[in-house]
DNA sequence: TAAGGAACTTAGCAAGCAGGGT
DNA sequence: ACCCTGCTTGCTAAGTTCCTTA
C-alpha cells in the first residue's frame, strides 16, 4: 500500500482504520499499523486525449416482446361491419386504442398523422377499405386493453413475473467497462407505438415503427465479445469506438434523430463528467463578477451584436434562461430560449407596480413549458431592448444577430469551458448555498430544517422554471392532511389535560411518579407529531406547482447538500433517496462539512 | 459560416410500488 | 390484511454543445 502511494498510484486513503498498539510491559506505543483496508480511493491512469475507456463488455440491447394478435373474439369495425386486420395494421390501431382515454387522440393534428401513417401499413385491400377514421370503431380494442391492465394489477403480486423480469436485468442491465461491472440506464429497447411529442407537435401521431436488429449500432471493446444478435438476424454495425461513452444505438423513424443506450448516472464514467459539471461551475464562480462587468460595458457597444449578447447573457445569468438554439420550423413544437425570443414574447413597461424599467416575459420554454416572469431590469438594458424591437413583426427574432454559437464562442474566450448552461449551473448552486446560508437555523429540529432545505430547493426551481401540474388529487389531499391536524390537536389538547390530572393526583394522593412520565412522553409525542404534520402541510403548499427533482438532480452541486447535512446533523437520507445516493456517491464519499462551492 | 450530425444532459409524465394508516 | 397515497422509477422527448462537412 505504502508502496502504490509512494508510487503515485494511489493518492488518499480511505477509510483506513490505523491502530496504535502499546506494548504490554513498558506500555509505550509502537508505530501506527494499519490494520484493516476497506477502501483505498485509486488515482486510475488518465486516458489520453478523448480516450473514454480502455474495455467494453455487454450483452446488446433488450428487445421488446414480439406483437401478439389479437383474441379472435375481439373485433375492429368499419362503418359498422367487423373487419379483420392483417397484422402490421391491427398493431398499429392497438396503439391507437390503447391511447383513447387520454384527450389528446381527439385533437386534429394527432389523427391526421396517425391516420396517414397507419394506412402505410395497412395491404393494398385495406386501404381501399379504410378511407375514413372517423368510420373506425376501437372500442373493442380499447376494452381488451383495459382488462389486460387489470388482470395484470391482479396478477402483480405474483412473484413470477418479478423473476423473469429479474433474469432480464441480470443479463441485459450490466456491463464491464475496464473491469468494473457497471449498470446500464436504458437497456431496453423503447417499444413501437404512436409518437406523443410535447405541446403543440407537428409530428403527434406519428407511428414510431418497432426497432430492429439491423437499425442498431453496436459499440464495444476490440477484444470482447460482441453481443450476439436475435437468432436469424444481424446488427447494422459493430464498431470499437473508445472515445464515445454510448453501448448501442439506432436512428429513431419519427424525427430522424440518433438515440443511445448509456450507462447508468451512478456509473464512474458518468459521476466523473458530473464533478466535472459543477467544477467548471465552481471555476464560473471566481470570475463571474468580472464577466458580468464585461457585458454591462457591453450593453454600450457601437456593434448591435456585441450589445445584443451583452443583453443575452444579462437574460442567462439573472434568470437563468437556456441558451436557445434555433429549431427547424414543423418539425418541433415551438418553443423558445434566450437566442431565439420573439418580439412577441417580451412586453415592455416603462413602470408596472411601482417598478421602473419592467419586461414581461411570456413563451413557452423546453417541454412547453410556459415561462411567465415580470422582471425590473436595469436601464441600459431596457433601452437596449427597446432597441432591438424596433421596426419589428411580433414575429421577428429579438436578437436577429445573434446565435447561441456565437454567444457559446464569446464565452468559452473569457474561460475555458464556459457556455450559456454553465451559468444555470452556477446559479442554480449558489442560490442553494446561499438561500440554506439564510433559511438555516441550528436551533431547529430535523423537520424544520428539511423544510427549511426544501424551501432553498424551491427557490433555486422557480429560478430555473421547473413546473410541475399540480396532482388531480392536491386539494382533496391538503384537505386530509388539515383533517388530521385538527383531529391531532383535539388529541393534543387531551393529552394536556391527562397530564394535569396526572400531576395533581400525584400532590394529593402521592400516585406513582411513572404514570406522570407516561402522561409527559405522550404529550411531548403528540406536539412531535402536530409539528411534524404543521410542516408537512406547509411544505406540500408551497411545493404544489413547483417540481424540486429536476433541480436537484442536475444542477445542484451535491457537495453542498452533503456538506449542509453534516453541518445540520441531518441524515443523508432525508433528503437524497437511494437512487440520488448512489448518484452522488462521489460527493458524499469526499465532502467535507467545510465544503464551499 | 451555415447546416446537419453526433453525443450527451435535462425534462416532465405516469405507471408502479412501498409504506403508513385503518 | 387491505387500501390509499405519495414517492420512486422508468421512459423517452427535448434540449445544449461540439464536431464535421460543404
Amino acid at each position: 500500500l505504502i508502496m502504490f502511494f509512494l508510487a503515485g498510484k494511489c493518492s488518499s486513503f480511505h477509510h483506513v482504520i490505523v491502530e496504535t498498539p502499546s506494548c504490554s510491559s513498558c506500555s509505550r506505543s509502537s508505530p501506527p499499523v494499519v490494520i484493516w483496508l476497506l477502501s483505498v480511493r485509486w488515482e486510475e491512469e488518465r486516458y489520453e486525449d478523448g480516450v473514454k475507456w480502455k474495455c467494453l463488455e455487454h450483452n446488446g440491447p433488450y428487445f421488446p416482446p414480439e406483437y401478439q394478435p389479437l383474441p379472435y373474439n375481439v373485433h375492429f369495425f368499419y362503418n359498422g361491419k367487423k373487419m379483420k386486420l392483417s397484422l402490421a395494421a391491427e398493431e398499429v390501431a392497438l396503439f391507437f386504442a390503447q391511447m383513447l382515454d387520454h384527450e389528446y387522440t381527439t385533437k386534429k393534428v394527432f389523427r391526421e398523422n396517425f391516420f396517414r401513417d397507419w394506412r402505410k401499413e395497412m395491404t393494398h385491400q385495406e386501404r381501399l377499405v379504410i378511407t375514413d377514421l372517423e368510420k373506425c370503431d376501437f372500442r373493442e380494442l380499447h376494452a381488451f386493453h383495459k382488462d389486460k391492465v387489470e388482470a395484470r394489477k391482479a396478477l402483480s403480486k405474483e412473484e413470477k413475473q418479478k423473476d423473469a423480469n429479474q433474469k432480464i436485468v441480470d443479463k441485459y442491465g450490466f456491463c464491464l467497462l475496464d473491469n468494473h461491472r457497471e449498470r446500464i440506464g436504458n437497456f431496453k429497447l423503447e417499444p413501437p407505438g404512436l409518437f406523443r411529442g410535447r405541446g403543440e407537435h407537428p409530428k403527434q401521431g406519428m407511428l414510431k415503427k418497432r426497432i430492429q436488429p439491423e437499425d442498431i449500432i453496436i459499440n464495444c471493446g476490440k477484444e470482447s465479445k460482441p453481443p450476439a444478435p436475435p437468432a436469424g438476424h444481424h446488427w447494422k454495425e459493430v464498431r470499437h469506438d473508445n472515445t464515445v461513452t454510448w453501448l448501442a444505438s439506432w436512428t429513431e423513424n419519427v424525427q430522424g434523430s440518433i438515440k443511445y443506450i448509456m450507462l447508468n448516472a451512478n456509473s464512474k464514467l458518468k459521476g466523473e463528467k458530473d464533478w466535472e459539471k459543477y467544477e467548471v461551475a465552481r471555476k464560473l464562480k471566481s470570475c463571474v463578477d468580472s464577466i458580468r462587468d464585461g457585458y454591462l460595458r457591453d450593453l454600450k457597444s457601437k456593434q448591435m451584436v456585441t450589445r445584443q449578447r451583452a443583453v443575452a447573457l444579462y437574460f442567462i445569468d439573472k434568470l437563468a434562461l437556456r441558451a436557445g438554439n434555433e429549431k427547424e420550423e414543423g418539425e418541433t413544437a415551438d418553443t423558445v430560449g434566450c437566442c431565439s425570443l420573439r418580439v412577441e414574447h417580451i412586453t415592455l413597461h416603462d413602470e408596472l407596480d411601482g417598478n421602473e424599467c419592467v419586461v414581461e416575459f411570456d413563451f413557452l420554454g423546453k417541454d412547453s413549458i410556459r415561462y411567465y416572469n415580470k422582471v425590473p431590469v436595469i436601464k441600459k438594458v431596457f433601452k437596449n431592448i427597446k432597441l432591438f424591437m424596433e421596426n419589428k413583426d411580433p414575429g421577428d427574432e429579438l436578437f436577429d444577430r445573434l446565435n447561441t454559437a456565437l454567444l457559446n464562442k464569446h464565452l468559452s474566450s473569457l474561460m475555458p469551458g464556459l457556455t450559456a448552461k454553465v451559468f444555470r449551473t452556477y446559479n442554480a448552486s449558489i442560490t442553494l448555498q446561499q438561500q440554506l446560508q439564510q433559511l438555516t437555523n441550528k436551533a431547529d429540529n430535523v423537520a424544520e430544517k428539511l423544510l427549511s432545505y426544501n424551501r432553498a430547493n424551491r427557490a433555486v426551481a422557480i429560478l430555473c422554471n421547473h413546473q410541475r401540474a399540480p396532482p388531480k388529487t392536491f386539494e382533496q389531499s391538503m384537505a386530509n392532511l388539515h383533517s388530521k391536524i385538527v383531529a391531532r390537536k383535539e388529541q393534543l389538547a387531551l393529552a394536556k389535560t391527562e397530564l394535569k390530572l396526572a400531576k395533581k393526583e400525584l400532590k394529593t394522593r402521592g400516585s406513582p411518579d411513572s404514570k406522570l412520565q407516561r402522561k409527559a412522553a405522550a404529550v411531548k409525542r403528540c406536539e412531535d407529531q402536530l409539528l411534524k404534520m404543521e410542516v408537512q402541510a406547509t411544505d406540500r403548499e408551497e411545493n404544489k406547482q413547483i417540481a424540486l427533482g429536476t433541480s436537484k438532480l442536475n444542477y445542484l452541486d451535491p457537495r453542498i447538500s452533503v456538506a449542509w447535512c453534516k453541518n445540520m446533523d441531518v441524515p443523508i437520507e432525508k433528503i437524497y433517496n437511494k437512487t440520488q445516493r448512489e448518484k452522488f456517491a462521489w460527493a458524499i464519499d469526499m465532502t467535507e462539512a467545510d465544503f464551499e462551492f
